[in-house]
Order: structure tokens, then C-alpha cells, then sequence
DNA sequence: TTGTAGGCGTTATCAG
DNA sequence: CTGATAACGCCTACAA
């Protein structure tokens, strides 16, 4: 039953010829004539040999692994992020361990451990919304392990960050409301430590501005990712004498809390409320009405993410010096149903 | 920079005591002084000494790791599979390497090719809609791993199965429309070489003929698993003469697809089409109208698997004899708007 | 209580 | 072409 694993020393044996040469032979090395190989391939395969990669990896010195860490890897988002990583991994030849971090520090800091222990070469991650400091990641650096950041980043840690252009889209959403005839515009973001939501504020607190509206303090929420808590500000904002007349989220989630709470007050979306998300959920496309937002090329970041390490790798290898920097991937408004007010023809900005 | 990993070597010459005995301190062996456990741990710290997980499996010969392989990671049903999965294996102090199939057969030979080579103990999966043949899971048994298959399986596959009572639910859904007055009532159905989706046709199918209603054939379809087959198929029964009242799926997104297709032809839900899915993924509750589903119990199916496979290990080393069996769990209807007509109660059945 | 030696499976190096 | 040997980092008999 339980069959003791195959090792190239069975097939040494069963073969009269020594170890090395056999694993020579299954790696194709050239000193190996075609006759032995075919002999060698043929043998693992019929004995059902498969290497192990635990003594390669030990032998070699690193896993040629990548470790993925993320809030949550049933949200599109990150899924398909994770797609764009994977397949350019593969490309590589490298597999992939993927972490969740349920946003809490500490299971963050568990999957950091792990990875290391695990010996990967290289975490891609996008911060926890519980994470205030980024001294984990300075251990993975510590322990040669290059960290790249996607989304959810903190500035302060020297590393590469995959981003979209926060502030600008998010300025981009409040003109596309102000254009649509939406001007008490309130806005529910994320925790403050994290750079993207620090910068989607000041996008949408900007472009207010610029455009001569005022900001209402009581209409701008930090630290509120939940759908339940965009729910709970949206319910009460609408009953005030004065509502806004549109959100802006910083996730979908929280426009999803928003329209349930629109619905039960009986407040027409768009036409008394427009709403505007990020991060181009799936189910954004299938609740009605369809809810418009920010769509950040997600699989493109993974792919990107990727890329920078693969490519760093060929320029440390070369000798060169890595200029760590950060690459800004332009994202898009899609506009849906739900902020589709006035003259606005269908289809995206 | 990329400073070389500290081993236990490295502790060894600082404290000029034997790689062994930090080895031991490390582990807390009990032939170690508490003066020197802490002594070393201090400095393990310290230097920032993290243990090399290839090193200790090979050593060990067993990684403490479980494979799992799904179709896809982004479906609730097998995320929160696997929330109850690790949920499990963290507590047994075992990891947890996650693979995709994307449904497609090479994919999960290429995944059960690389959970063989990084020494996984043990295999729980669910099968692609792509897999006809079960040799590749042969392959892992035959290499000393555990299989463990849920939801997906392959009947003839001598392994544990953790499965839903199929038959019996489906006809629980058959009988549900017929209750509140559907009863013409079409059925999209999976490939046939999946037990599961032969057997939701067979309680489907039984259940109709039990309660004296015709079987229609033009009515019936299998191996329509995407949204966008069961939206067609829809659209097409819908515009018949004498179209079909009800939709009964295997999947949620295949109910979506038979939504979007009412929807897009003006026909009301639940008005004059009920429509039940299976799987009770996430943004069925999120839709307009709410989708009903049959609720798997996604994580406790999760969590069995996994506990059987750490029940098995206890028994096989105790020596006893390990029955092979099927695991059932009892799926439950969640009855939300799409099905709920006449004088239905709002809530589940 | 402490240390020595061997081996887990693989591969690179060097010698025939 | 072919093979012996050391080493990757760790742990465990066994010895002292």
C-alpha cells in the first residue's frame, strides 16, 4: 500500500549504473549520450519516479517559489491578480504559495514566517487593512527575499509597488459625478495608514475643491471598509435634511452596503443617488443596478508584479544596479447603472 | 543586502556549543538545560534564525503539508471549503498548498505533478469538470498520498468522499416548485461523468416522475456548467410555445445565466419563472431577485475532509484498519425570492 | 548534560 | 562518457 517513494538510487540499482549519472540523465545533461537517457526516462517513468522537491530545493539552495500574500482570495480582485502572477511564474518555471491575511497583522505575520521557512525568493503582497508597520516585510529583506507591493502598500518600506493612480482616478470619479449633476458628494474610505486610501481621499478632497464645492466634514468617513459599516454611514446620511446625493467608495463592497441601504430607505439609484466603487468587483456587473467602478486591470498588476521581480533578477544577475521604483498602472472608471444620470451615454468614461 | 540565511551551523560557532544541542534547545528536548533553551532561543532570535522547512521534510520524509485542488479559487463554495480546510490544518500544525484546475484536466495532472514532488501528505480535491479518468489520483495513492475527494468526485476512485445527499436535496427542490405551483419545470445539469451532477438529474428526474408529471426531454440539458450556455438555453425554452415555469440548476451561476435571460426577455421572477441553483455562492444573496439555492455547507464539508484525513492517520498508526467510506453531509434549501411565489413564507424551507 | 556521525534525495565537482 | 564524493540544513541514534 503505502509504497516507499522512488528514488534515483532505486533506479541506480535496478539500472547497474551510479546515481549521478541517472540524475544527469534525467536532467538532460550533455556529457549523457541518447541512448542512456531514453533507457533512464523510460525506467523513472514505468517506476513511476518522481523527484523530490524538497532535496532539490535543499540541494539548490532556493525553492524557485514565489509566496503570494492577500487579504482575501475570494474576491475578484485579488483572484485574479493572483491569475496574472501565476502565469508569468510559470513562464518562469516558478510555483506559487498563496497566504491569506483575513487583514490582521498577525495572521499576516504567520504567512510572512511561513514564507520564509518555506525559502521563497520573492512575497508579492498587498498589505492587510490590519497592518500598521512594516517591519515583517523588512525581515523577509533581511532574509533575502525580495518584496514586492501591489495595491495596498506602505511607502515607507524601500521596495517595489505596483500601484494604480489613486489620486488622479479618484479625482477622475468626482468630476464624472459633478458632470452628471451629482454635487453633495460623500465619500467612505479605508484606514488612513494605507497609502491608496490616504491618496483616494485627497484625490476626491482635491477635486471638491478645485471645483469650488464645499466639503462637508460629516459626509467623508475614514477606516470603513466594511459593507456593513458603508451601510450603517449610508443609512444615516440619507436621512439627514440635507443627504448627499452620491457616494464614492473606496471598495465595492462598501458601494454594495450603500445601494442595500438606498434600497431599503427607498432612494432611487442613480436618480436620487448616484454611487461609484473600486477595484471592478465581479458582482458589480450583476446586482442591479449595476453599480459603476473603478477598474484597477487587475490581473495586469499580477502580471506586473511578476515581471519586476523576474526582470530584477536578470539585472542583479548582469551586475546592475536595481533602481527600486514604483509602477503606476493606469486604472479606469467603468461606468455602470448606478451613476448613470442625465445625458450620460452608456458604456465607460 | 541579500545576506545568507542564519542555520543552526551559525548559532553553533557563536555559542561554541555543538550544532546537536541547538538543534535540541531549539526543539525543546528534554535532555536540554532551561539555561541554555533560553540561552539559544535568545540568540536564534536575535540573529533572526528561522528553521529551513526543506531541510526538516526531507529529514522527516513528510512535508506536513496538505495539497488541496479546486476549479477555481474565486467561487465561495470552494474558498470557504478551504477557510475549513485550513481551518483544521492549522490546528494539526500541517500547511496547506493550494492549486487551480480551472477545470481542465491538464491543469490538475500538472497540480497533482507538483503536490507529488513537494511530498504533500495528503490530497483533498474536488474534480474539474475536464477529468474523465481518476489514473492521475491512482498516481498520488500509488506514491503514498491520502486522497480525499469532496463535492466533485469520482465514484469508482477507492478513496473517502465527502459529499452532498445529491439526490435526495434535488428532489427536495423538485418537490418545493411542484408545492408552490411550478410545474413545468426544466433542468440544467453538469457533465455526466461527475457523480454529483448524475445524480441532482436523477433526483430531479425521479421526483417528477413520482409526482405523476411528464418527463419533457427538450426540457432536460447536461454538461451546461457556464452561465453563458444556461443563459442561451433559457432564452431558448423561453420563447417556446409552451414555455417551462421553473429552472432547476446544478450551479449558481448557471441560475444567474437563466436570470439574466428572463430578465433580458421581459419574463418576471418569480412571477412566472422560479428559479433554484445549487451551491449557495455569495452573490446569490446579492442579485435582484435573491437567488435560491441548495446551501452545501461549503466550510463544514471543508473541515471534514480534512479531519478525516488526520482520523485516518491516528487509526492506520494505531494499526487499526481503515474502513473506506462516503462522508454525507446534508445540504438544505435556501428559499430567497427566485422561487418564492404564492403564499410562501419568506425564509428558508 | 553534551557531542559525534550518519543520512534524508539531489546535484555539482572533480577524477577516471 | 561514467562514477565517487561532498554538500545543502536539519535531526536522531548513539556515545561520552
Amino acid at each position: 500500500m503505502s509504497n516507499k517513494r522512488v528514488t534515483i538510487y532505486d533506479l541506480a540499482r535496478e539500472m547497474g549504473i551510479s546515481v549521478s549519472y541517472i540524475s544527469k540523465a534525467l536532467n538532460g545533461h550533455p556529457a549523457v549520450s541518447e541512448r542512456v537517457k531514453n533507457a533512464v526516462r523510460k525506467l523513472a517513468e514505468e517506476r513511476n519516479y518522481k523527484h523530490n522537491s524538497q532535496a532539490v530545493n535543499l540541494r539548490r539552495g532556493s525553492a524557485r517559489t514565489i509566496g503570494v500574500i492577500v487579504p482575501q482570495i475570494d474576491k475578484s480582485f485579488f483572484s485574479e491578480a493572483i491569475a496574472g502572477i501565476e502565469e508569468v511564474c510559470s513562464e518562469n518555471g516558478f510555483s506559487l504559495i498563496i497566504c491569506q491575511s483575513h487583514d490582521s497583522y498577525e495572521k499576516e505575520c504567520e504567512a510572512v514566517s511561513t514564507l520564509i521557512h518555506q525559502n521563497v525568493d520573492c512575497v508579492i503582497i498587498s498589505i492587510s487593512a490590519g497592518t500598521h508597520s512594516p517591519d515583517h516585510l523588512r525581515n523577509l529583506q533581511a532574509n533575502g527575499i525580495e518584496v514586492i507591493q501591489f495595491d495596498r502598500y506602505i511607502d515607507e518600506l524601500d521596495s517595489f509597488k505596483v500601484i494604480s493612480n489613486d489620486e488622479e482616478v479618484s479625482g477622475d470619479v468626482v468630476k464624472d459625478f459633478i458632470r452628471k449633476g451629482y454635487n453633495r458628494i460623500a465619500f467612505i474610505g479605508g484606514p488612513e495608514h494605507l497609502t491608496i486610501f490616504r491618496l483616494r481621499k485627497k484625490g476626491y478632497l482635491k477635486t471638491l475643491k478645485e471645483a469650488g464645492l464645499p466639503i462637508l466634514k460629516r459626509f467623508v468617513f475614514d477606516d470603513s471598509l466594511s459593507k456593513e459599516q458603508a451601510s450603517a454611514i449610508a443609512a444615516n446620511l440619507l436621512t439627514l435634511e440635507n443627504p448627499p446625493d452620491a457616494f464614492f467608495t473606496v471598495s465595492d463592497e462598501q458601494a454594495l452596503g450603500v445601494l442595500q441601504a438606498a434600497r431599503a430607505l427607498g432612494v432611487r439609484v442613480p436618480e436620487d443617488l448616484g454611487i461609484v466603487g473600486f477595484a471592478n468587483e465581479s458582482f458589480t456587473g450583476i446586482v442591479s443596478p449595476t453599480l459603476s467602478s473603478v477598474d484597477q486591470k487587475s490581473k495586469e498588476m499580477g502580471k506586473r508584479a511578476a515581471n519586476l521581480y523576474f526582470e530584477s533578477m536578470t539585472v542583479k544577475q548582469r551586475g546592475g544596479p536595481v533602481s527600486v521604483k514604483k509602477d503606476i498602472i493606469k486604472a479606469k472608471i467603468i461606468s455602470r447603472e448606478s451613476s448613470r444620470r442625465d445625458a450620460d451615454k452608456p458604456g465607460s468614461l
